[in-house]
DNA sequence: ATCCTTATTGACGTATACGTTAACTTATTC
DNA sequence: GAATAAGTTAACGTATACGTCAATAAGGAT
């Protein structure tokens, strides 16, 4: 079975963003992806990637935070490495604890906006039944 | 009742941020402290802002995005002016959309992790059987 | 052959969000 | 009254996250 692979500008293209911030993002570290000649080509992994730093940006972090995300997914668990295993978790429920954080932050702030909202439908119907 | 009043480094020590912070978020139209001659008094209303931004900050909103949202909080709702009312409608449901967007990434984001780390202690488990 | 497209590597420019330092005023304490 | 603490403005510095050239190379299309 045969790989799908893209180029830069493909990917830049499916995720509306420019190359110039793939290229940067390999900069620090965060894809990593053939070559052939002196041109890039992307794999599946570095989609997946691509789209996971995507989604972390989405959720407001840093570069340099989405970089230690990739790390969690990819560390290689290795059972015999205990020690690892516990870095790895602690790292893990540190990023899960501030997640839930944000949770709570986005659900008290959709909470107002919603209400914000019935209060504009609430004051337009009144606009319409005294026009009428 | 007289009204609780803070001064700047008050405010700065409650929320663990410099007084330039809270300056510079004054100077980009986020807070309007009174003056008393030339120093900072702060309300319970600037008190509320400074919350509000935070939690914006923490969602990974830019200051500019926060003072808009700040804007739709603080919007007088004149029944008389439909116009208004529909153009602030228009943006507080722009906002929920994307703090939705938000909801979902959260979701998956804190799924992906939570497996990781059962993962995790399943094997540290194996590992202790292991051991004993 | 030459032109066009797509790609590459620098290198410099820019907006955001503050930190840091300097120079100065005001209020309080010893 | 001299020192200390807390505040002010102004100005420059800095990290992040790219945008925007410029110069160059490689591969097809005409």
């Amino acid at each position: 079975m045969q790989q799908k692979l893209w180029t830069i500008s493909e990917l830049a293209d499916e995720y509306e963003i420019s190359a110039r911030t793939i290229r940067f993002y390999e900069d620090k570290g965060l894809l990593e992806p053939q070559r052939v000649g002196a041109n890039r080509v992307y794999g599946y992994k570095d989609h997946a990637r691509l789209k996971l730093i995507l989604r972390g940006k989405r959720l407001g972090f840093s570069l340099e935070e989405i970089k230690e995300f990739i790390g969690l997914y990819n560390t290689e668990l290795d059972p015999e490495q205990t020690g690892q295993l516990q870095f790895l978790l602690k790292n893990v429920r540190e990023k899960v604890s501030v997640l839930k954080q944000q949770q709570l932050d986005l659900a008290m702030t959709l909470d107002e906006l919603m209400k914000i909202e019935s209060e504009c439908l609430s004051r337009l119907e009144d606009d319409s039944l005294t026009v009428s």
